[in-house]
DNA sequence: ATGAAAGCGCTAACAC
DNA sequence: GTGTTAGCGCTTTCAT
């Protein structure tokens, strides 16, 4: 009774439960044990339930590495995002996430931490561990790791940005529009001078740039830009408008307004002004970037940028799911836009 | 020249390179290849720089999945947040991942969005993909969740919460103790009427009840405590305030203090109250919880209790390769504390 | 509807 | 230091 032989000695063996050991104590082939938990329309009725009850006797879980390698098929998805901390992305990652889980896919998160070689070594990572599908935050640079990527025959979405020659798939939304849009929504509003607050990043360089030649375009030229590195604060925020008044003097601001590349550094521009005694919006209009949930409740109320993240996650993640099937998708860029929330900041 | 023969037509083969492909161009068997990839100091320098050209000519990337399979070790670690968004974990799964991204593992990140059933399935799909280790926002509670885990021999970091009987490793802080503090901190300060706004997911729970408790054994028992749902923002903090002082009118407020249990909701009491013309921290003291980077900077800057997450992140990293790699980590439970931040709204 | 055989691409184990 | 052999646990292909 003990002594269980196997004297044959296999060389390995993790000791876990296997689909042989399931397939012998229901009586049937390995295969067709994988196939009642695969695709249990093809087996019969009791087949299926002597099966299953055997998976759960011996607490049978499938060793998905063992199926992907079989079948070319990792039932993963892979995502880099510059920061898990920043929190405009989050929304994205967490509807893409769900939205994968649903569908059966793992996620993989990668960040980049705004590096190109750690961005190089995650998309080797992902084409070894055989991802089937990758999603990026931004557009990747032309380089070694865009070249592997589009050589690796991944679907791939590129996202929260805009272009003319994805790789292969994209939704977002146009950063030159945005820094438009804002600058024409603050000429509408008769203001006359103007600022930029900027993180030291393309995409909320995009949206100075426009934002500038907008303006320049209108009679406004030299607006002064602060940038404030690679992640803005609401510290960062304070100092940069007190730079800002530094170059140019209070007086001067009765109608001035600042466009601030995040939520969190336009808050700080809020909370510098009313420490400084200036009125907003009366003197001074602030506009944000994201709409990050609780702005809209903060006194006062702030003006921003409103992006759907969520959509972008949860089409992304459709996207992807359909390629990763074998299926197209159209369109293969879409433009999701953004909309200008008018709120008490200007 | 065209028809490079292959008469025995093979069944499958993804046409990718492989690592036979390396070793053929190299002029050496596939294990040497393999050694010269993986263990390089096993090999002599020439068959190195051969095998390094070979990969480097054809582009082999290797396929992960294969080698996992093969040597039982995925090199992927899982990690289940309560969700993506609630950013006072995310410096903790950033740092976890970015330790775990330099010791060569790749991080799977399940979103459970508070539901056992979700957290369960997570489960059942890491042991399945063969997780090297999994790490969990909080406390798994008994379940066949918990069972399932626990019999997969997996190592398991459990964070965020403290427990006599982890199901493996622990790295958290005692909320208990937490309560308890801010309400010693508030007694010190001479308020004398206090208050709670808490969300309803169990660690906030027990920062309450202790938090209560301290105080009704100092004489002041049956403290108001209004709950905001699953996830509090700052227009839940800002309706609750509304509510405890129309329990409690203003004029019994002169030394009311609330504890938050987050920030963002602390955001919430302290905007309304500057919009009711309540003095803080005069007539109302706010504590938050989290220390969200922002808080430090607002006007009036929040007294809040600060856990360092970034290092739970790193340190449960480190236990869970170290343990991956078959070392054993003590000791296997950490309690790595917290802080009251002393500042404006007290 | 079920099964036998043959791998997927890699590495552990054991030579030499 | 390098090679041979035999799997890891599953699914594809082809046959019945």
């Amino acid at each position: 009774m003990s002594e269980n032989s196997k004297s044959q000695r296999s060389r390995r063996s993790s000791g876990a439960v296997t689909l042989a050991d399931v397939a012998k104590l229901a009586g049937v082939a390995p295969i067709t044990a994988s196939r009642a938990l695969n695709k249990p329309e093809q087996v019969s009725a009791e087949v299926l339930a002597r099966v299953k009850d055997a998976v759960e006797r011996i607490g049978y879980v499938p060793n998905t590495m063992a199926g992907s390698l079989a079948s070319a098929k990792s039932r993963m998805m892979a995502a880099i995002v510059p920061s898990a901390v920043s929190s405009v992305f989050m929304n994205t990652i967490e509807s893409l996430n769900n939205s994968l889980f649903d569908a059966g896919y793992q996620l993989m998160l990668g960040q980049s931490g705004y590096s190109t070689q750690r961005q190089e070594m995650l998309i080797e990572s992902f084409i070894g561990r055989r991802a089937d599908g990758i999603f990026l935050i931004g557009l990747l640079n032309a380089g070694k790791g865009r070249t592997r990527l589009m050589a690796s025959g991944i679907p791939i979405v590129e996202t929260w940005d805009l272009s003319a020659t994805p790789m292969d798939m994209l939704i977002g939304f146009s950063h030159t529009e945005v820094g438009k849009s804002v600058a024409q929504y603050l000429l509408k509003q008769k203001r006359t001078a103007f600022a930029v607050i900027s993180a030291n990043d393309h995409r909320a360089a995009l949206r100075q740039e426009a934002f500038c030649k907008e303006l320049a375009g209108q009679g406004f030229g030299s607006v002064p830009v602060e940038w404030v590195g690679e992640k803005s604060t609401l510290l960062s925020g304070r100092l940069a408008l007190r730079q800002i008044l530094a170059r140019q003097p209070l007086s001067q601001f009765s109608t001035q307004a600042i466009f601030c590349s995040s939520d969190v550094s336009a808050l700080g521009v809020v909370t510098e002004a009313q420490a400084l005694g200036i009125r907003i919006p009366e003197q001074l209009a602030v506009v944000g970037f994201g709409d990050t949930p609780f702005v809209a409740d903060m006194m006062p109320s702030l003006t921003t940028v409103r992006v759907n993240g969520a959509e972008i996650g949860s089409l992304a993640a459709q996207y992807l799911v359909q390629r990763a099937q074998g299926q197209e998708v159209t369109p293969r860029i879409v433009d999701i836009g953004f909309s200008i929330i008018e709120r008490e900041t200007t």
